[in-house]
DNA sequence: TATTATTTATTGATTGATAAATAAATAAAC
DNA sequence: GTTTATTTATTTATCAATCAATAAATAATA
């Protein structure tokens, strides 16, 4: 039961690499059994479709990034910029995460989509909410710019153009 | 001669919506050939696969965003809500180009990825030479908001999710 | 007739998924 | 405590579908 556990485990920590790096179309069950050691075959006894299996992968990218901001605490004033150096942090422990949850919306499987869709407005709920209890004004637009920002970020590291946020006040 | 550039020309056209709709994955040459009223195999008499075929779509669409800016005039204090409103605008008209850009940066074929960068790079430039020549300060810094501004609102369409961009001005 | 435009037929490779077989571990029985 | 039975873990073999791409054939046009 531990040892199944495991293994399971073990597929979605090895298939974040895979999915980030080649995409969800092009990364096949072929190489994240590989990645982790098992069989193609194998990757089925745990999740009922490739579908599933991404799904698994993301809710973890997701949650992290989530929990993230969830726990940061910092006075109003530096609320935004301290919640910018905690997703900077996140891009570079768990870069793979990142970069799959910016390819997500680009995939065009419903059921993943929606997926996707469901887990931006949570974190754009979150944001909204941490920002209106700081008391910052336009909590939304806040949250949005924030959102944006996260967005351009992730595309400057996807298409290697580190010009693209140079600019950028926390970098 | 005139009509092989006119079928050209409608494989083109045809391509963007199945292309944005389904993703360059997903998106099958049949597909794109039954929406241009022929058959599969005659795609590649125009373009040499489905590769240079997605290349000669994608061009399109990023020229029509390049040019579009590029042909904004405004006094310096109404340049950045211009350019928003002609982007606005952009994707009223054209929302299949806009979505095909979007999704660009999630292809993991090497020669595809190449070609988006450096169109996002040349749109990036474009932009800050913009707002640098209109006396806007930090103008680097405007551009790469206004590319993040423009993420944002895409993702929104993308994930049919209008919230996200509920606070941003130009809406 | 010659050239251009377009279609039909076909293939070779990829890949998600299934099924059957085997190995390993655990429990039961003697 | 060793053998047997049973479940759990994992692999090998294979399939069926999809799809980009090629080649050969045909139709249209000049």
């Amino acid at each position: 039961m531990a040892v199944r556990e495991d293994k399971k485990e073990i597929i979605i920590e090895n298939a974040v690499g895979v999915f980030a790096e080649r995409g969800y179309y092009k990364a096949t069950t072929a190489m994240v059994a590989k990645a982790a050691g098992v069989t193609q075959p194998y990757v089925f006894h745990f999740f009922e479709n490739k579908e599933e299996l991404f799904k698994a992968v993301i809710d973890r990218a997701f949650s992290r990034i989530y929990d993230t901001f969830a726990q940061v605490n910092a006075p109003a004033d530096q609320l935004i910029e301290t919640m910018g150096h905690a997703f900077e942090q996140i891009i570079q422990t768990h870069r793979d995460e990142v970069l799959m949850v910016m390819q997500a919306h680009a995939i065009s499987e419903s059921g993943i989509r929606e997926h996707v869709s469901s887990m931006f407005l949570k974190i754009f709920e979150s944001l909204t909410l941490k920002f209106e209890n700081a008391g910052i004004p336009n909590a939304r637009e806040t949250a949005s710019q924030f959102i944006g920002n996260g967005l351009l970020i992730t595309l400057a590291e996807v298409l290697k153009l580190p010009q693209l946020i140079a600019g950028i006040d926390n970098c």
